[in-house]
DNA sequence: CATTGCATGTCGTCG
DNA sequence: CGACGACGTGCAATG
């Protein structure tokens, strides 16, 4: 990796094109050829960027650009994509290159699988007189979250979202359509289970006739066996 | 902006929980007290990080943090958030600290707005006698990209994309039935405008009995007034 | 290799 | 400030 933060200007091409304009900014150049371009502060998002892999060529400015005063010009280039990125470096400020060796990975806990892992032992959230019949029911049309038996001899497809949003009413309603076809589970009714259910997704579900079930991910976490946590 | 590369061990707490082993990483610290903690290569995304406003707060480590190899534990925490990140600092590699000073911008063209507004002046690429009523016509379900009066007194709802996928024509079905309901509109043709489209759209699209037209981006900024151009 | 669905998404815009 | 859609979305899992 190496770090270079130098008073620069940058123009990229590729989805769209874009400009910065002549400022002091951290360059990063890691080993895979990927460059990153940031500000002080923002989130983390660059202003700027090139995924790897990428090339960076870097050559000296013809005469004009000589004359506005840069001392170095980066190409940097996509290998597969026609994506394009030149930083015409005016002053280098800093400048560090050392390896940084092997990465061990981030480990992650509490994410949309943990919710519906802990949905799954805890079905009585949706509703009385429940039982599962499996996780992630394979369809033609993909799996559904959670299958329930209800005590009435119905089927209750579920879908667990974090954030429930009208993309996820278009997926539980094909999955309830469907799943209606098959006289074995027929009459199939589908509910939506999110941490959060956008307005607009909660009108368009009832709409449908889905039902919506807002979930408390810690009280559910608090409900669940503690052995079987990550950490 | 400081930048800091170090041995170091993280975990994150907030939305999920995550953590990080032992490992030499770049640390990025903003002035804005958000950090950001990046391996060398990957994605743009940090490993780790925490989004402004937050707090750093350096300590030293308790007896049998310095006994695993501790040099430093420093605490970030969000002003609005409950989020916190536990950085343990094992060996510094390399720490610098300057101001970078004003960031003056990113300029971006040729993004979606952009074409709905190009189209909206060239209504003509849609079809033949064809009047533009408004762009963003709002609607219960959100605003129609472009809606067109046609010279028989019915309309055209035209929905913008880059890149039409699946998730475009089911968002143009919704309008297109919702529009219809309206007595002063009705009858509503459905036209997904876009610069590429997925073949799955596409058929999706014309079993639904939606317009399919492709635009050519550089050619509808051709036809554009010049003085317009951003650059 | 294409498709699908998630993300500590982030970012702008509009009410 | 919240809701909502676009994003150079990126990314992994999956058929």
């Amino acid at each position: 990796m190496r770090l270079v933060v130098a008073e620069c200007a940058v123009d990229y091409s590729g989805r769209l094109s874009a400009h910065l304009d002549l400022a002091k900014r951290l360059l990063v150049l890691n080993a895979d050829g990927s460059v990153l371009i940031h500000s002080d502060g923002g989130s983390y998002k660059p202003l700027n960027w090139m995924n790897p892999p990428c090339k960076v060529q870097v050559s000296q400015p013809g005469e004009e650009d000589a004359a506005r005063g840069v001392q170095e010009v980066w190409q940097v280039t996509q290998a597969k994509t026609a994506d394009r990125l030149r930083i015409e470096i005016h002053r280098i400020v800093h400048d560090w290159n050392e390896e940084l060796g092997q990465e061990p990975g981030l480990v992650k806990d509490g994410v949309e699988a943990h919710l519906q892992e802990l949905l799954a032992q805890q079905v009585e959230l949706i509703g009385p007189d429940l039982r599962l019949i499996r996780r992630e029911y394979a369809t033609a049309i993909g799996p559904v979250d959670l299958l329930l038996r209800a005590a009435d001899g119905g089927t209750v497809a579920v879908e667990v979202k974090r954030r429930a949003e009208i993309d996820g009413v278009e997926q539980l309603t094909r999955y309830v359509e469907l799943l209606n076809r098959d006289p074995l589970l027929s009459p199939v009714r589908g509910v939506l289970a999110a941490q959060a259910i956008r307005p607009q997704a909660r009108v368009l579900a009832e709409d449908r006739g889905l039902d919506c079930v807002v979930l408390d991910y810690d009280s559910m976490r608090g409900m669940e066996d503690p052995t079987a946590r990550l950490f």
